[in-house]
DNA sequence: TTTATTGTAACAATCTTAGTTACAATCGTT
DNA sequence: AACGATTGTAACTAAGATTGTTACAATAAA
C-alpha cells in the first residue's frame, strides 16, 4: 500500500489502452497487470472519464478506451482529472491575530501555489504518447 | 489537520527567524504564531537542523536560529531536509510477470522521478530571502 | 437467458500525520 | 545550589487518507 499510486496507476492504465487501442481494456485486465484490484482501477479511471480523457462501455465486451489521441493527453490533464493537489493544500480557518502573521500565511500559500503551477506546467509538457514511446524503448532492452 | 503542513510550517518558522535574526526563536513562540504545537515545531525544525539549515540552543534563553544567510537557503534545501518525496514513491516489490510490464513500471517510475527533479529545480530558484521580501510587501498593503 | 462488464456503496485494514503528555537534559538566572 | 526556561525525544491518541475487498444492481453482447 504505497502512496501516490493513483497517478502511477492512471499512467499504467493509459499506457495499456494506448498499447492496444483496438480493443476496450477491462478493469480486471488492467488491475491484473498493475497488481491491484478492479474496483480500484474503476475508481481511478472513473475520474479520468469524468474529465473526458476516457470512455467506458458496460456489459459484455465492454471496457475502457482512450477518448483522444495519446498526443493530446498530457500528464497535466491526468493530474487535474485526479484532483490531486500535491503542494498547495486548502488553508485552514483564519486564526491569525496580527497583520504580519496574516501576510505570512498569505505569502506562504501563494508560494505553494506558484510551485504547484510550475509542477503543472512541467506535467503539461509530457504526453501519454511520450510515455508510450519510452515504454517501447525500455522493453526493447529490458533486463 | 491538513496535509503538507510540514513544508508550510517550515516556511513559517524560517520566516520568523529571518524576521528577527538577533534573538533565538523558541518553539513555543513559533508554534503560537503558526497555530500548532511546540513539539510539532521541534520535530520539523529538528530535520532542518540535521540538514545544517538551523542551529538550536537548549536551556534558558535558548531557541532556534538560522545557520546561514537567508539568501543561501532555498526551498529545495528545505524540501530535501524534510525528506519529502511528493511525486515519486518507493517501488513496491517486483511482482510483474512479463517484460513489457516491467518496462512499463520502470518507465512510470522514471517519469515520476523526472517530474520530482523538475520540482526540485523549481524550488531551488526561490530563497528564504525571496519569501521574506514578499512578506514585507504583503504586510504593507494587508487587508 | 446467460455471461461479462461497469458503477457504486459499504466496510475493513493499514498507513500517515498531527496533536498531546511526560520527562530527562541542558543552561542561564537568581 | 536551586529555579525556571528551553530543547530532545519517546510514547500514545485521534483523525484522516488510501487501498483493498465484498456485494450487488444495471447494462449489453452472445
Amino acid at each position: 500500500m504505497k502512496r501516490n499510486s493513483r497517478l502511477s496507476l492512471a499512467l499504467h492504465a493509459l499506457s495499456h489502452m494506448a498499447y492496444d487501442m483496438e480493443n476496450a481494456q477491462t478493469s480486471a485486465d488492467i488491475a491484473d497487470h498493475a497488481g491491484t484490484n478492479p474496483v480500484v482501477v474503476r475508481r481511478v479511471l472513473g475520474k479520468l472519464r469524468a474529465a473526458g480523457l476516457l470512455t467506458s462501455e458496460r456489459g459484455h465486451s465492454g471496457g475502457w478506451r482512450l477518448a483522444r489521441d495519446t498526443r493530446h493527453i498530457t500528464l497535466a490533464d491526468v493530474y487535474a482529472a485526479l484532483g490531486e493537489s500535491l503542494i498547495a493544500s486548502d488553508p485552514g480557518p483564519e486564526t491569525n491575530v496580527c497583520a504580519v502573521e496574516r501576510a505570512l500565511d498569505n505569502r506562504v500559500l501563494r508560494i505553494m501555489k506558484e510551485i504547484e503551477d510550475s509542477l503543472v506546467a512541467r506535467l503539461s509538457q509530457t504526453t501519454i504518447a511520450d510515455v508510450q514511446r519510452s515504454i517501447r524503448q525500455d522493453a526493447s532492452h529490458a533486463h
